[in-house]
DNA sequence: TGTTAATAGTTAACATATTAACTAAAGTGA
DNA sequence: TCACTTTAGTTAATATGTTAACTATTAACA
């Protein structure tokens, strides 16, 4: 049993339960989800972005993703544009209230996460990413599951 | 960006995206699914366990557990008992039929986890096993989000 | 150029996560 | 003993994950 607990699977869910909460707190402060937030990140950094390299940015399913901008859009956080050129590609941009909506979650997430990074010490913590480093890049040309190889920007 | 795509979260993310699907695949061969297989995994070391103590061994939250020990139960290789002494306990267990899977799942799975596992070189892993037992166990008792601390044996 | 293959996004079907509320059964104490 | 509280499991509502299929559009090529 010791042997399962202590599985990497195991550990990464045991961590992301024990890691997350304190930010998901902050999010719902602001009627957003995990999810939301992750897809808010990368638009505040993008003018507009393509919708699968946004998939591939935020790790969230090209499907998954279809309703998270959907409701992102619904709240008017977001929007969508079809692309004049190739029109099946789709582009996601963040509206005014949208990024209006970093200066106020930015500042409390960013401390939060500094406060998670101050309470392991440095060389734990580098090592820590190190490894997550190099086991999530074991496979990312074997197979080709979520392991997109596109540009990034536009 | 780099910051945001390198941060704990998303490596955890990222780490389980690259690591899960060679396991999934495993599952999906004999009818199950991930979080079946957490709770088969956990039955097969247990005559009885009590359902809290199932949700805890597996990380699956109790709200998804219920569904998930349902469809256990309809597939035949599981079943739930009300305790005799306090009919608030319900003891899940496994079937003959869901006993009767482990000689055939486990060596499967076993032996992705040991190629899983020799991908890495051993001082990376201990490091990065070390560092996830560290995080996961900061807040084991501050909060009280899911961070249970009862018995795990009957 | 018409046909076929490849892409991007979406929809569909099902399982799970998250949070709150709810029910039944014990436990507590006046 | 009765009202109050706590506990264990469950239900409900909504959002997301997973896999497969499907549509529109574009690229490739005989």
């Amino acid at each position: 049993m010791q042997e399962f607990s202590r599985s990497l699977p195991m550990m990464l869910y045991r961590t992301l339960d024990a890691v997350m909460p304190r930010f998901r707190q902050i999010f719902s402060e602001f009627g957003l989800t995990e999810q939301q937030w992750r897809v808010l990140r990368v638009l505040w950094q993008h003018e507009q972005i393509a919708f699968r390299d946004l998939a591939d940015l935020t790790l969230i399913p090209p499907p998954s993703l279809v309703g998270v901008v959907d409701r992102l859009t619904r709240s008017g956080l977001a929007g969508r544009r079809r692309s004049d050129t190739d029109r099946r590609h789709v582009f996601v941009h963040a509206t005014g209230k949208g990024v209006a909506l970093e200066s106020q979650v930015r500042p409390r997430v960013d401390k939060a996460y500094a406060e998670l990074r101050g309470s392991v010490d440095t060389k734990t913590w580098n090592a820590l990413i190190a490894g997550l480093e190099q086991i999530s890049s074991i496979d990312e040309e074997s197979e080709g599951k979520s392991g997109h190889s596109r540009a990034i920007n536009e």
